[in-house]
DNA sequence: TCCCTATATTAGGTATACCTAAATTGATCC
DNA sequence: GGATCAATTTAGGTATACCTAATATAGGGA
């Protein structure tokens, strides 16, 4: 037997699945072969491989047709889900209760998330009084795989002007993320648009703040949504 | 690369140098091939490699000699040392914080100490307030490797009667730990020993309770220490 | 001293999960 | 309808960490 971390249905493959989940999007499209193997820094030739192990296992975790990417079985969906309630559940624990900064949390959670029982999960969410936001702003899974389905779109997107608050700010780059808490960027935040149309950059305020400029691709790892006064309203 | 478990200085030789620690006692023996097979459940071919291994690399963990054993180097013995450190600050946490129930704060532990990051470390030790003891009674290595000696003596070798203190009692058996526990041997209780002498098992009594029978079986988890106010006195 | 046995070691294999290089496929472009 | 090319797959290899079976060795007893 290998490392360790073999037994306990493999950190690999837990990635995989994750990044399935993450890249079939809400519609759960296919994912190719060259997406994953860019999102989990693995060569072409593995995830085929790879893919190719989950798909003829005893109850599949992926559905695989050579040629035509993969998407995950419902076994799969659930582990993967199931993953992600850890990470996140984790993420809200090292920040909440043990005054992680908010741009460490994610890397802890990554190395974790694989490790934790049962027992550890259901204990720090009971801690955390089962929040179903993580400090990012994404939705934690519930124990049976059911997630709040959030709107919002990114921010980079945001023709014209108009007002929202921020969503959710993306954790897997660690700097913007530092600089995003920096400049008041946080889940919940009211955020102005001033200026935007077609533009590089975005020109932004937070709360009453001083407006300040975003780039396109700093804006990428932000989304947003309408504030609940606006329902119904359409202005960008 | 294999699983995952293994660029961060893998799970199976973090197992390997606690082994070598815990069975080379206080005197710092060299440890047998079998000691360890056993201690690992791991085949002896398999333990040979390993110290193989281990004893080859750029700066070995371990001095291994053909069929004479092995013991930790200073770099070997320090790695040790730091995962005994998480494993004991994981069980206090569990224990402390997430009220896990005594018996089950082993097996955690035994997996995450591989896993978390000095970061975590450091603020779990925080919020417990630096602790030098674990929740079953043993010393918490300091950051720096030095832990803080402890005489006792087991239990199940007490000859005569005479009065003690629990010292400590063994996470090994999460069993016998639950009814340790229940019959209140615990860190700190007050133990009375009976008549101890050649029988089978001990009869004994915790603070002002009921006397009981321990098998010596049982008696070997636990250590007792001399009372504080039964110093230099010698009666058993 | 020599043998015998427990202990240890070597030899050869397995599974996971990665890699590179070579071969194949499918879709598009002319 | 065939060529081209990016994406994918196959083939063959690496390292870790296990295993079993076969072999070697050390140290005690006759």
């Amino acid at each position: 037997m290998p490392a360790g971390g073999q037994r306990r249905s493999s950190e690999s493959v837990d990635n995989y699945l994750k990044a399935i989940l993450a890249l079939s999007g809400p519609e759960e499209r296919r994912v190719t072969i060259k997406a994953l193997s860019e999102e989990l820094h693995v060569a072409p030739a593995s995830v085929t491989n790879m893919l190719q192990k989950l798909a003829g296992e005893a109850s599949p975790k992926v559905e695989y047709e050579r040629h035509r990417g993969v998407q995950l079985s419902h076994a799969g969906k659930r582990r993967a889900l199931e993953v992600v309630r850890h990470h996140r559940l984790i993420e809200t624990f090292l920040y909440e209760v043990l005054d992680y900064p908010i741009d460490e949390v994610h890397e802890e959670a990554e190395r974790l998330e694989h490790f934790i029982s049962e027992r550890f999960e259901e204990r720090i969410a009971a801690k955390l009084g089962h929040p179903k936001i993580d400090p990012h702003g994404h939705s934690i899974p519930a124990l049976d795989g059911r997630m709040a389905a959030r709107e919002s779109i990114v921010l980079a997107e945001v023709q014209g002007e108009g007002t929202f608050v921020v969503d959710s700010v993306s954790d897997r780059n660690a700097s913007s993320l530092r600089r995003m808490e920096g400049r008041g960027v946080v889940p919940g935040a009211r955020l102005e648009v001033r200026t935007g149309t077609g533009a590089s950059s975005l020109r932004v305020r937070i709360g009453r703040g001083k407006a300040f400029e975003l780039s396109r691709e700093a804006a990428r790892e932000v989304r947003v949504a309408r504030p609940p006064s606006d329902r119904g309203t359409r202005r960008g």
